[in-house]
DNA sequence: AATGGCCCCAACCGCCGTTTC
DNA sequence: AGAAACGGCGGTTGGGGCCAT
């Protein structure tokens, strides 16, 4: 349906009793058919209307209140994965939004990162998968300071424990171990280390494979099988859609 | 108390891919 | 097969609330 040709649709903030009549006809038809809905309905909305309505206030499953730390960190590292993908991002937390999530990140993470140069620091055209995954890496570790900084998290602790990242490498996987402060980690955090550490397998058999294109041919045309290796984990999704079932 | 600036978020817009007829 | 309808997505806007001056 056309917004300019119905002109004597509603628009602007929902009222109450829109709200109702809306509730009452979803649980009686479902989540499809937006436009007959609306008309059956007698709402005067558009379907699609109905269906942002729906979608991101009025749907119960919707977690209400503030983003929790762990839903930060997946926002922050998803992002750095997979860019403006925010309903990608959104699936990934229960209760949230695509609009949440993008307006959560506009507020919070943007304006910190454009002070920090985020846009420089990862460069998703020019490195390697393992450059990026470093680069990643290393604002994760900015990131967390700040924000473990505002959650009220001991500052000193958390900087020392990052002098110590390098040799945490192997065990850290890149992400922070809030255990060895008495912390432990929630099923988020326990999922997306899952993740990182199945792009990290991925990435090592790109790696060799990279060796093994190199050595045989120096003077071949340069095939960035690091970013290969990244396009293909940036689709997450693919190997891990099940993991919030 | 008034006001101007900023932040936050719900809602809208336009586009595009998919589904239905 | 093709047109129309539908649904989903990312970007943008506008208004309410808060806060500093």
């Amino acid at each position: 349906m056309d917004y300019k040709k119905e002109e004597n649709l509603r628009r602007g903030p929902w009222l109450e009793e829109e709200d109702e009549r809306l509730v009452k006809f979803v649980t009686l038809l479902g989540e499809r058919r937006w436009d007959s809905l609306a008309r059956v309905s007698g709402l005067k909305r558009s379907g699609k209307s109905c269906r942002l309505r729906w979608m991101n206030y009025l749907n119960p499953s919707l977690k209400r209140g503030p983003m929790s730390l762990e839903e930060e960190t997946i926002i922050f590292q998803l992002h750095a994965f997979w860019g403006n993908k925010w309903s990608k991002i959104a699936r990934r937390l229960p209760g949230r939004t695509d609009n949440e999530v993008k307006n959560y990140y506009r507020t919070h993470f943007r304006k910190k990162l454009e002070g920090q140069n985020y846009d420089k620091i990862i460069d998703w055209s020019r490195n390697t998968g393992e450059d990026l995954l470093r680069k990643y890496k290393e604002t994760e570790i900015t990131w967390t300071r700040t924000t473990t900084q505002e959650h009220g998290f001991d500052k000193t602790v958390k900087e020392s424990k990052q002098m110590n990242m390098e040799s945490d490498k192997e065990t850290c996987g890149g992400i922070f171990e809030r255990e060895s402060f008495g912390v432990m980690k929630s099923p988020y955090e326990n999922r997306i280390s899952d993740w990182i550490s199945e792009i990290s397998t991925d990435q090592s058999d790109a790696n060799v494979l990279e060796e093994r294109t190199s050595s045989s041919s120096e003077n071949n045309i340069n095939i960035n099988v690091g970013s290969w290796w990244f396009q293909e984990t940036r689709d997450i999704e693919e190997f891990s859609c099940s993991l919030w079932s």
